[in-house]
This record gives C-alpha cells, sequence and structure tokens, in this order.
DNA sequence: AGTATATTTCGCTCTTTGGCGAAAGATAGA
DNA sequence: TCTATCTTTCGCCAAAGAGCGAAATATACT
C-alpha cells in the first residue's frame, strides 16, 4: 500500500511526470533535466528524490553529477508494470515527446557547459549580479 | 495527459484507494461506503466525485441512492489498465482485505437501516442532540 | 403540497506540497 | 588543503487539497 501510494504520488505532478518521461531511452544528470524544465535546481532535486523513493526512476552518482534513468529490471514488479502502464498510456503525448526531442539536444552538449551557469532560471542572468563573481561567469548562461 | 493525470491524483490518496478497493466485486452507495470509512458524507462524495471523474468508478442513481463501482470494460484502455495493475498490485493487502470483508458485513445491512443516521460519523450521537429531533431519533446510531 | 432522507455543493480551516533562494554537502582538480 | 561546481537540504511562502458542518438539491412517500 505504502509502495503503491509512493508511485501513485509520485505519477500525480506533472512536472515530475514529464521528468520521468523524458528519461524514455536516456539518461540526464540534474542540471539537465532543470535545463528541460526551466525551474530552481533545488525544486528538480527534490522531485527527483521523491521519483526515486518510488523506484520509478534509478540514481547513479558518477563525480559531481548525478545521472538518473527509469528503472530497469530489478524494479518490484509494481514499478515496472507501473512505468510500463505510464509510458504505454503517454507514448504519443505530445508534450512529453516535444521534451523527449528537447531532451536530446540537450544531451548533445556537455554538462560541464551546461551546468556551469549558476543562474536561477527564471530571470535569467540578470545584468547586476550582486557578489561579484568576476573570476567564474556564468559562461553558459544563453539568452 | 490530463486524462492520465486524473487517474494518478484519484489514486494518489489513500481514503480515495480504500473507497475504490473496497469496491472489488460488489457496489455500494454512498452511506454504506460512509459507514466503511467512518468520515463525514460531504467528504466521502468529494472522493466519489473525483474517482468518478477519474473514471476508474462508475456511478448509477437508483432512487434515493447513488450506487458506485468500478469501471466496467466500457472505460477507455489506460484506465481499464490503471485498474488491473491497482487491483493486481493491491490484491493482498491487509487493510484493502479488512475494508472488503467489513464492506461485505456492511452490505448484508440494508441501505435504509444505515443511512438513517444523520449523526456524524466521529462523535457519534452527542447525548445532547441541539435541535431536539424528537419525532426521528437517530435509530440507527449505534455505540 | 409537505415531510423525510440520500447526496451534493458551499464556505471554512488546517495540512500538505510545489516552488524559490540560501546554505550545506560532496567531489574533482589545483 | 583550498577552490570550483554539482547536488541536496533547509526555511520560507503560496497554492492545492482533505476534512468538516450547514445549506441546497433530488427523490420517495404520505
Amino acid at each position: 500500500m505504502r509502495e503503491f501510494q509512493a508511485i501513485t504520488r509520485a505519477l500525480s505532478d506533472e512536472t515530475r511526470l514529464r521528468l520521468l518521461l523524458a528519461l524514455r531511452g536516456q539518461r540526464a544528470c540534474l542540471c539537465q533535466l532543470v535545463e528541460l524544465v526551466a525551474l530552481a535546481a533545488s525544486t528538480v532535486s527534490k522531485h527527483m528524490s521523491i521519483l526515486r523513493q518510488s523506484r520509478l526512476v534509478d540514481g547513479q552518482k558518477e563525480g559531481r553529477w548525478m545521472y538518473y534513468s527509469l528503472a530497469g529490471d530489478d524494479a518490484p514488479v509494481a514499478v515496472r508494470r507501473a512505468l510500463q502502464w505510464t509510458l504505454d498510456s503517454l507514448a504519443d503525448d505530445r508534450r512529453a515527446t516535444k521534451d523527449t526531442e528537447r531532451m536530446r539536444e540537450i544531451l548533445l552538449l556537455d554538462p560541464q557547459s551546461l551546468c556551469a551557469r549558476t543562474c536561477p532560471p527564471k530571470k535569467a542572468c540578470s545584468s547586476s549580479n550582486r557578489r561579484g563573481r568576476t573570476k567564474h561567469r556564468a559562461k553558459g548562461c544563453a539568452p
């Protein structure tokens, strides 16, 4: 029951659903997912934590990066079935398809250049950077 | 996506899950479900409304009573699969099993005697009944 | 019509949760 | 060890949601 609810709760939020589906056929680190959904890193991290708790998503740390991927065959049956149901149901979902495409683009960039931007995702690089961080400018910070 | 989320949201609440599973193999009216989960009728009604919106549950009005039952074969595929997954995953759940047993007991009583109690489910028949309703005492109100 | 009763809707409170930024934790490289 | 950088944790706020009782609605019976 608890396990089951962890799954349904994980799946009941749109952002989490997007994040989950973005991992179809590929893995991604946090900053790549942040790039996709354009939310604060802390927010995305919490979402991924919830997805991992439900076991729908696996996480593997590699150096500084945490790579997330869909649950594999080692996951409990209930989880695998839930995942299968989810993937089937949303296979042709427009938003999810767009996200997956965008995800592939993001994956072409290496994490380095992507994550180097400490800029908040919303207000996108305010010109007046308080705390003069002159040395390491947010180089990847595109408009 | 919307349809999918309606399902996962409906399934993500424990009370709703209990209500849904209580309908395994049988149908029940609101007051019977109220008896089961011991919550206010308005609360249960809202839960059932959410379950119906997700199409996991059907409702058929018969006279004064509204009978709820699990979605049948006419439901969308996503719904049927979700229901199947849910029933399979929780087939042996302790709480759900107990609820189902209790539900059968409740169904033996006819709705009449059951629903006649206007008493709030929690504080169970306060002796000082404000508004002297002398004529129609809450007869079904057991201790 | 009028009453009784089963259900739903409404307005409210309190809790949960999604969002943020700041600070803390972890890891690689100098 | 010190610094840079990726991720997580913490504390806060606002919105969503679960719960209640009262009022409204719907239906049957007299």
